[in-house]
RNA sequence: GGGCGGCUAGCUCAGCGGUAGAGCACUGCCUUCACACGGCAGGGGUCACAGGUUCGAACCCUGUGCCGCCCACCA
């Protein structure tokens, strides 16, 4: 087959991947007798969308690991899939019906999923299209999806298994309130950044008019829910009042004044309001302060914001009261029920004229009535900590609900947590991270956790496997039978209602490692073979970002639940960020698509893409000019390949990466010396005797098969690129190993090797020509195994005609086994020889370009030296240094004033006339290099210390590089002696 | 308030105790029969700064300065 004239990746991308994937390439091993297991899970992409450029970064480097492992013949599992991202996806949907005028509750529960279904599948396809475009291997056929019958089968099992080991509890507790989502989040989901506020001081009068006290608050609307005022209890100014009561501004409340030595006397009025309802540190103050709140309405606990982030009227409860009751036996809700107010409803706490009110508006209505009243003592501007939601950016309110929660501090239900092992196993070592330091940060995190607050107000998702009976009573089942006959149990025949909430999403994420495996309860005493092979996995392959999110929520549950470490290793890598170094968001306009990159896209479509769908139209314009600015000329298409050798080179350890397109198009042009290299191979080789048909490496007889020293010197090389890059493969070093791939490909084999070969080639015997077209196939043929695993479908495309006349049969680049290092081959003699070689040649060209000889002109060249050291270069250096001729002259060279190199033992001087006085400045600065070089060398030599404490070997090397440089500075001179 | 990372040629980055490197960009020459998505030659750096350890520091230690990130309840 004729190669085209360049490299175009478009159509052999479009090829190879239907028949890899159809082929079965990519089914996972399931070999029990094979001791090398290598599994890679593939973080599931969320179904929200597309892939972006950090997956396609994720995924190279995941896929490399891949086929490398296949290659090498290891039971190899990549195992695919996709998520169902909760929160995220519900939040696309909703939008989608926006635009219709439509909202999740006009369609009810049951309808608004079956859409979500919908876009699920459009979604997912979309991924795993893209995947395929980037040349992943996944086993397709073991793709999973969160929300699988058999994962959600999983997700139940666990929970009803750690709520029966009380590792899972439900409780009313002051959680992250989403007030636009209508549910709780996590810490996680919630971002604090500091934004300018204000800090209101207000005035609250004693109770006995015996004077007041200012109190300073950057959110002066909660104060309708305050049920104290704290002070420190040392605090001079106010150690008289702790005990006495004060008059609640807007209300008829009077609420006491207690001492808690949490209050920092210089930070503010050294008063604070407590408001445990709304605030997580008044809510602890709360708790140690039992006693001198139990008068307060619901105990203490007097919710006023509700759930929709308006002030409580009636319609908006506090908590989820109206949805499913608290039973009444639960030991969570301390204080509240016995309260002496408990039966009113919550609202009425509220003063008639702000209820209904949004929070914001409630806030300028009191601040101006407190004015009013003169009570607003002091207004100053105040940097503040807001916390936000991720998904929505809404300011999060604290807020007081029953939740569901996952135990992580012992302080959890019956003082179980699931944490210490997930410590354990990284502590001992068993789970490494790489770059190591992130153990820091994931010990930091599992060190200060909170309870994971699991459930969510949402209706996409795993519905939680809870069924209330009429008094709130709660069974924790794996169905509805189940709860039935627990119910029944405790005497109760009546209607069962299931818990409305769904799981957050992380829930079925951090059980991936065992669920995609098909693990059931039963296992290990039911037998499952893919489980006994895959899990713990290899490593796991993944930003930094996620860590808490997913990382180590996989470790806890993993461990726990089957008693091994979800994986080995933990390859964290950077983010992908754009030229300037920022973070690529839709609302920053900076996203590239890897596929664009892949296939290229005009400058007219771009700007479509980037500014179609944003949340805020007005960035579009901002968003169209920088786009234009920055791509004036659209996008080309670098192909897959390029792509992904750009995302291994720059997956250096510890860096996020800038993602230069010029480095994208550096590899597109590697690709295409690749191609071209191989072109040149195969119009040599093709049809010819490579002396491969009947002979084996082993039966090279010197008169069929001759060869070089250059022949030996490129296998001898290749050795040491095979060592090198699986040392880069073991230490996830993937800058490394595309550099070492680059340098042997581009440096060795196209700028010296082939052109070593084209000489032998014209000037060899048969024997000799035999042999280098052996060398140059056999060569090529490995180096495209060896880059297989980071450019697949230009080495499948070559291999495909390149193997065969290498004397290598098969299918397909995939199934052939990756390339080891044979130290026996490694021939330093050849190595050596060639590295002089490179110095005559390398001088030569020097010479030429000091003494600005063109290209286009081939000259003579004297040589002193050992004769037939010289006639054996002499081939070489004549076509590689573009020489007419190559004379040696014995000892040394004829007098003359042409500029002469040293080279080892050899001088070489270019035969040709030479401007005088040009060569007498160039000889000089060259003696003037060379003795700096000197004084360097004898200082350090002259210092005793130095030669006293120095290794010997580092000692003699520096006396060599010395005697070199004198030698040399002696023949300079004599050099400018002669020209003067 | 804690913790982490980065700072090396114009740009993007390797190197992390023993003669400062690559790619891109730049300059010059060359359309030589694999490749102009190319070849050859070349210019360009007190390795952020200041101390210290060492015979020797871009590299180790201490501090400083920018830049970025993560965690944290000061009302």
């Amino acid at each position: 087959m004729e190669l085209a004239k360049s490299y175009e990746p478009a159509d052999i991308e479009q090829r190879w991947y239907p028949l890899w994937e159809s082929r079965g390439y990519f089914k996972a091993g399931d070999d029990p007798t094979k001791s090398n297991n290598f599994c890679i899970l593939l973080p599931p992409p969320n179904v929200t969308g597309t892939l972006h450029m950090g997956h396609g970064f994720n995924q190279t480097i995941m896929d490399a690991l891949t086929r490398y492992h296949r290659m090498r013949g290891d039971n190899t599992l990549w195992q695919p899939g996709t998520d169902h991202a909760g929160i995220a996806t519900q939040i696309v949907v909703e939008r989608q019906l926006d635009t219709q005028g439509v909202s999740r509750h006009d369609l009810g529960r049951e309808k608004f999923l079956e859409k979500v279904w919908e876009w699920k599948e459009y979604s997912g396809n979309t991924i795993t299209k893209q995947m395929r475009r980037l040349g992943t291997s996944p086993d397709w056929e073991r793709e999973r999806f969160t929300m699988d019958a058999g994962l959600s089968k999983i997700v139940t099992e666990t929970f009803v298994r750690l709520y029966n080991e009380g590792l899972i509890y439900r409780g009313k507790r002051l959680v992250n309130w989403d007030p636009v989502l209508g549910t709780a989040v996590s810490d996680l989901e919630v971002v604090s950044e500091e934004e300018d506020g204000h800090m209101w001081e207000i005035r609250y009068p004693l109770a006995d008019g015996s004077g007041s006290l200012t109190v300073a608050t950057t959110r002066p609307e909660t104060m309708l829910g305050d049920t104290a005022v704290m002070v420190h209890p040392e605090d001079a100014r106010y150690m008289d009042l702790i005990g006495k009561m004060v008059k609640l501004p807007l209300t008829e409340r009077e609420i006491p004044i207690i001492a808690d030595s949490y209050v920092d006397r210089e930070f503010g009025t050294g008063c604070v309001k407590v408001t445990p309802a709304h605030d997580f540190n008044d809510y602890a103050v709360w708790e140690r302060h039992q006693d001198a709140l139990s008068n307060q309405p619901s105990g203490g606990l007097l919710t006023v914001i509700g759930l929709d982030g308006r002030l409580l009227d009636g319609s908006n409860s506090p908590a989820l009261y109206d949805r499913v009751r608290i039973a009444p036996d639960s030991s969570y809700i301390r204080g509240s029920q016995n309260s002496p107010s408990s039966n009113l409803a919550p609202h009425l706490w509220v003063p008639q004229q702000y209820r209904g009110l949004d929070r914001f508006e409630a806030r300028k209505k009191i601040v101006a009535d407190l004015e009013a009243l003169g009570l607003l003592v002091n207004v100053k501007p105040h940097k503040l900590q807001v916390p936000r939601g991720d998904r929505t950016n809404t300011v999060i309110e604290p807020m007081l609900t029953d939740q569901w929660f996952v135990a992580m501090t012992k302080s959890g239900a019956n003082g179980k947590s699931i944490t210490e092992q997930a410590l354990q196993c990284v502590a001992s070592g068993e789970i490494k991270f790489v770059p190591e330091n992130w153990v820091n940060t994931y010990n930091q995190w599992l060190n200060n956790i909170q309870d994971w607050c699991i459930s969510r107000q949402l209706w996409w998702g795993h519905q939680i496997p809870a069924w209330y009976d009429e008094a709130g009573n709660y069974y924790v089942a794996h169905d509805e039978a189940e709860a039935q006959a627990q119910a029944k149990a405790k005497g109760y025949t009546g209607a069962l209602k299931r818990d409305p909430d769904v799981l957050d999403t992380w829930y079925s994420s951090a059980l991936w490692p065992f669920s995609t495996l098909d693990w059931t309860p039963e296992y290990p005493a039911k037998s499952n073979p893919m489980l006994d092979l895959y899990l713990p996995s290899s490593v796991l392959v993944t930003g930094f970002d996620i860590i808490f999110f997913w990382v180590a929520r996989m470790v806890m549950m993993t461990k726990h639940l089957t008693g091994r470490i979800p994986f080995k290793h933990v390859y964290v890598h950077g983010l992908i960020r754009d030229a300037e170094g920022q973070k690529m968001s839709k609302s920053k306009g900076n996203v590239l698509d890897p596929i664009d990159l892949i296939d290229g896209i005009a400058l007219d479509d771009l700007v479509k893409k980037r500014t179609t769908g944003l949340m805020n139209p007005k960035q579009a314009e901002k968003i169209e000019k920088r786009t234009r600015r920055e791509f004036p000329g659209g996008i080309p298409g670098f192909g897959t390949d390029a792509l992904r050798f750009t995302f291994a080179s720059l997956a250096s350890p510890g860096r996020d990466i800038k993602f230069d397109l010029a480095r994208c198009e550096g590899y597109r042009n590697f690709c295409n010396k690749l191609w071209n290299a191989t072109r040149f191979v195969l119009m040599n080789c093709e049809g010819k005797d490579c002396g491969l048909a009947d002979h084996d490496a082993s039966a090279c007889d010197g008169a069929y098969l001759e060869f070089s020293l250059a022949d030996r010197w490129i296998v001898s090389r290749l050795q040491r690129a095979d060592a090198e890059i699986a040392q880069h493969y073991a230490d996830y070093r993937f800058d490394l190993l595309a550099r070492a791939i680059y340098e042997l490909i581009w440096d060795e084999y196209c700028d010296w090797y082939v052109e070593l070969a084209k000489v032998q080639l014209q000037n060899g015997s048969e024997a000799q020509q035999r042999a280098t077209r052996r060398t140059l196939v056999r060569v090529l043929e490995t180096i495209l195994r060896l880059a297989h695993p980071l450019i697949p479908f230009i080495t499948e495309e070559l291999w495909q005609t390149v193997g065969p006349i290498a004397a290598r049969n098969g299918e397909s680049i995939m199934l052939q086994a990756y390339p080891q290092a044979e130290p026996s081959r490694i021939d330093e003699k050849s190595e050596a020889w060639v590295a002089g070689l490179k110095d005559m040649i390398n001088a030569c060209r020097s010479l030429r370009g000091e003494m600005n000889i063109s290209p286009a002109v081939k000259v003579p060249l004297l040589a002193a030296g050992d004769v037939a050291a010289i006639n054996a270069a002499a081939p070489y250096l004549a076509a590689l240094a573009k020489l007419s001729e190559v004379t040696p002259t014995g000892a040394d060279l004829p007098e003359s004033d042409a500029p002469v190199a040293m080279v080892g033992e050899f001088k070489l001087m270019l035969k040709i006339e030479i401007d005088v006085a040009a060569e007498r400045e160039r000889v000089k600065k060259e003696i003037a290099r060379v003795d700096g070089e000197i004084i360097k060398a004898q200082s350090k030599l002259g210092n005793a210390s130095f030669v006293d404490r120095a290794p010997a070997a580092v000692v003699a090397q520096e006396q060599e590089r010395l005697a070199n440089f004198v030698s040399l500075v002696e023949k300079l001179r004599a050099q400018l002696g002669r020209l003067s």
